[in-house]
DNA sequence: AACTTGACCAACCGCCAACAC
DNA sequence: TGTGTTGGCGGTTGGTCAAGT
């Protein structure tokens, strides 16, 4: 599953790492701590180039780290960190304790990545019209009063109820976040549609609906109840 | 049994920003 | 201010394994 040790022209060894390297690593940052990475193959007696070093460590022999599958609490939080940052892994790997950049980048392009696909292809092209409809209607939305743009809008819909608590927002209600929690809306309502995102069933609850509340209004959203609350909503709002 | 294919993931590569001098 | 160094990041590669033919 790795690459064969090979040493290079300049005598520096790539590829899989030994149980003696990492030995030698381990015992070097334990005594001198992570840094000055240029210097550790020098010190720590390896023929490998520092930068080698510092990913070894980071990835695979620091403390703390998780190996093994994923919860779906962890695969949920992905999915909307992914959302929020694109393929900003250091940031989604940061809220994941114990994970990676590299492992959470290698898990979404191995698995996440086609779930995703998957369900966005099938909503779009069974919704792709009234996708577009709503789109418009958003856009006219925006030039309108922002307080009344906010009270009449629809709420924000949630991939799973596991992970409301997950969703930020800035302190400004600037143009910037507008744009984002609509497309946020329309994105989640796609995916949401047909089914839950990952395992958990979901519940609409109009009590949460308040996009802008003081903490973000997050509104849950159930496949059984869409049918009736998307046209109610979309007819409310727009009709 | 031999071969092919795809999934998985550790490791590498190249770029960039921050920093020191 | 310019240049070199370093660390960090995201994209990609390559080897292994398992399933399928």
């Amino acid at each position: 599953m790795v690459r064969a040790p090979v040493v290079d022209k300049d005598g520096v060894k790539r590829g899989a790492w030994s149980l003696e390297e990492d030995g030698k690593l381990r015992a070097y940052v334990e005594k001198y701590g992570p840094c000055k990475w240029r210097e550790v193959p020098r010190l720590a007696g390896l023929m490998r180039c520092g930068k080698s070093c510092r990913l070894r460590w980071l990835n695979y022999l620091r403390p703390g780290l998780k190996r093994g599958n994923y919860t779906n609490e962890e695969n949920d939080l992905i999915y909307k960190l992914h959302q929020k940052h694109g393929n900003r892994w250091s940031r989604i790997a940061a809220k994941l304790p114990g994970r990676t950049d590299n492992e959470v980048k290698n898990h979404w392009n191995a698995h996440l990545k086609k779930q995703v696909e998957s369900k966005a292809e099938s909503s779009s092209s069974k919704h792709e019209g009234k996708q577009k409809e709503l789109r418009s209607h958003v856009y006219e939305a925006k030039t309108e009063d922002f307080t009344e743009y906010c009270s009449t809008t629809f709420g924000i819909v949630e991939s799973s109820c596991l992970s409301q608590q997950t969703s930020s927002c800035d302190d400004n209600f600037g143009t910037e976040l507008i744009w984002e929690v609509e497309d946020y809306n329309i994105n989640q309502l796609q995916i949401g549609y047909y089914e839950d995102f990952w395992t958990e069933p979901c519940v609409w609850d109009h009590s949460q609906t308040n996009v802008f509340s003081e903490d973000y209004g997050i509104g849950i959203f159930s496949p059984q109840q869409y049918e009736t609350t998307y046209d109610h909503n979309y007819c409310d709002l727009f009709g």
